[in-house]
RNA sequence: GUCCCCUUCGUCUAGUGGUUAGGACACCGGGUUUUCAUCCCGGCAACAGGGGUUCGACUCUCCUAGGGGAUACCA
């Protein structure tokens, strides 16, 4: 039997990391065991369903650069792979769970009205406390409908009467399932979901039908989701039972969690992919990142590409406790691969970045684009995010603004003294230039030492004039791209604030 | 409340009865260095607790505790 896996996300919000990573172990998986990964769209929920978090799917993983076997937009003999677009087989198939009197009508209207009718009739007749304290207390649905006479209930949908259809899920026995991670888990049927929704007052199947019916028409070999969906496992397996259907084989992924070991949320910090492609990561990092949250590989390395991934992994690795999303761990992975890049496909993307920030032109004029080439060298080991580079390389680009004098005074000099080192500085530029970097590095430490002070002590100042800041990539090398020229006149500027 | 799952350094993890319990991030110290960063070296730091099983438990089992998840006409 053939490995066919899907990731089904809804499209009811941005793609965020846990999302991505129930996807991707999906993809490993598939690609590991040379099966079909399948996109399936769960867009039963009308209300909130939407064609822009269709498009950030897409969006999404173009970025990541995963693809999909099949799926709404690659077609496949499974289709459709959108839900809505299978409307009538699941009406059909919940018409059949009713014929077999394993599902059933339900007329209660909206769950919590019914709860509170329920409540209602409680206050005022006694004989009903039980059912208005488990009501109260929101256990579940009290299986009102579950006995009325399936011809007196056929009779009442015929007569346009709103309803729902319900699995009947039996009151007693248990089922059980292997999950290939957790192992054998067991349930009392008592403890299941009583008696879900399957199809919708709307005529829409709930997540718990489709799901089952999609999963089995479209021959799911295994299902991989988060641990979150543990409890209704059962329920689908009652309903395969109903159906007298074979179930694919199930695999709880561990859950993502934030910091303070809660499920992963906006308020941890970033969670949309979306906001970790504009903060400038690069999806390498991303990936290997969440590839290794919950899961090893076993050689012991940190760094993994996408392809060496798919031949490493195996469900066997995978942990069963939950997982923290450390973003400072991701940030290093994040700075690894910058590093990693060469220097041309770095500065491919910075310079969409800069022309961002406003620092050069959309697409960047030549001359702009000789200056990121030269200078995407010297910030390549120090840039975290790809972001980082506006502020790393501002001053190749607009005049810096000149720090306080005081902010120019190494310890132990004052500002004669300073402007002195500043205006020796100068000329050596003028005199050297800076293409030959050991000639006017060895220029410096002469000069410095007649002076008698520190090489750092003639730098810094310089720095700030002529970058305007106290961090900045290597010096020389900066000046070489700036050009001697124009780095002059701010020297100057810095020379007549300090005897001014 | 009830049900289910989980439990090795702060975090991600290796480990499948006998190990000085290993690695990575973070942190702390040191080195290289022109600031910052990179890089290199070193250090700190864990088997939740208690019963069993066993000659021997981080590894098997039970209980407790703690954490997480689910309890929708959302997925």
């Amino acid at each position: 039997m053939s490995v066919r896996v899907r990731y089904a996300p809804s499209p009811t919000g941005l793609q965020h990391i846990g999302g991505v990573r129930t996807a991707l172990f999906n993809y490993l998986f598939a690609r590991s065991m040379g099966g079909s990964f399948i996109l399936r769209l769960e867009d039963t929920d009308r209300s909130r369903s939407a064609d822009r978090y269709v498009q950030n799917l897409y969006d999404t993983f173009k970025w990541l650069g995963f693809y999909w076997d099949e799926g709404p937009d690659v077609g496949g003999a499974f289709g459709p792979y959108v839900q809505s677009e299978r409307f009538a087989l699941y009406k059909e198939y919940a018409q059949r769970l009713i014929d077999m009197d394993k599902a059933y009508y339900c007329f209660c209207g909206d769950a919590k009205t019914a709860d509170k009718l329920a409540n209602k009739a409680a206050d005022q007749a006694d004989d009903n406390a039980e059912e208005a304290a488990q009501a109260e207390s929101g256990y579940g649905y009290n299986r009102r409908c579950r006995s009325i006479d399936p011809a007196e209930a056929k009779r009442r949908v015929a007569a346009g009467e709103p309803h729902v259809i319900r699995l009947k899920i039996p009151l007693d026995g248990t089922t059980s399932f292997t999950d290939l991670l957790l192992g054998e888990i067991e349930w009392k049927n008592a403890d299941v979901n009583p008696d879900p929704v399957l199809l919708k007052s709307d005529g829409f199947p709930t997540y718990h039908l489709a799901n089952v019916v999609d999963d089995h028409t479209m021959q799911i070999s295994h299902v991989m989701r988060a641990q979150e969906w543990i409890p209704s496992a059962p329920l689908h397996l009652l309903m395969y039972q109903a159906f007298g259907w074979q179930p694919p084989k199930l695999c709880h992924l561990p859950m993502v969690l934030g910091q303070d070991g809660q499920k992963l949320s906006k308020r941890h910090g970033a969670t949309a992919v979306d906001e970790f492609r504009t903060k400038g990561y690069l999806k390498d990092a991303l990936i290997n990142y969440v590839a290794m949250l919950g899961c090893s590989y076993q050689d012991g390395r940190d760094l993994y590409s996408l392809s060496e991934l798919v031949s490493l992994f195996k469900l066997e690795h995978i942990n069963k406790a939950p997982a923290i999303f450390d973003y400072v761990k991701l940030e290093w992975f994040n700075g690894q691969y910058i590093r990693a890049l060469e220097p041309a496909a770095l500065a491919g993307l910075l310079a969409p970045l800069l022309a961002a920030a406003g620092l050069v032109q959309d697409p960047p004029t030549a001359a702009q684009r000789a200056i990121i080439d030269q200078a995407t060298p010297l910030v390549r080991e120090r840039l975290k995010y790809l972001t980082d580079v506006a502020e790393a390389l501002r001053f190749l680009f607009t005049e810096p603004v000149l720090p306080p004098v005081a902010e120019l005074l190494p310890k132990k000099l004052d500002a004669a003294a300073t402007a002195a080192g500043l205006a020796a500085a100068r000329q050596l530029l003028v005199d050297i230039g800076v293409d030959d970097h050991d000639r006017i590095e060895a220029a410096f430490r002469a000069q410095a030492e007649a002076l008698g002070c520190k090489l750092g002590d003639l730098l810094m100042p310089l720095r700030l004039a002529v970058t305007g800041t106290k961090v900045s990539p290597p010096l020389f090398e900066s000046i070489h791209v700036l050009g001697v020229a124009k780095a002059l006149p701010r020297i100057d500027k810095a020379i007549a604030a300090l005897r001014a």
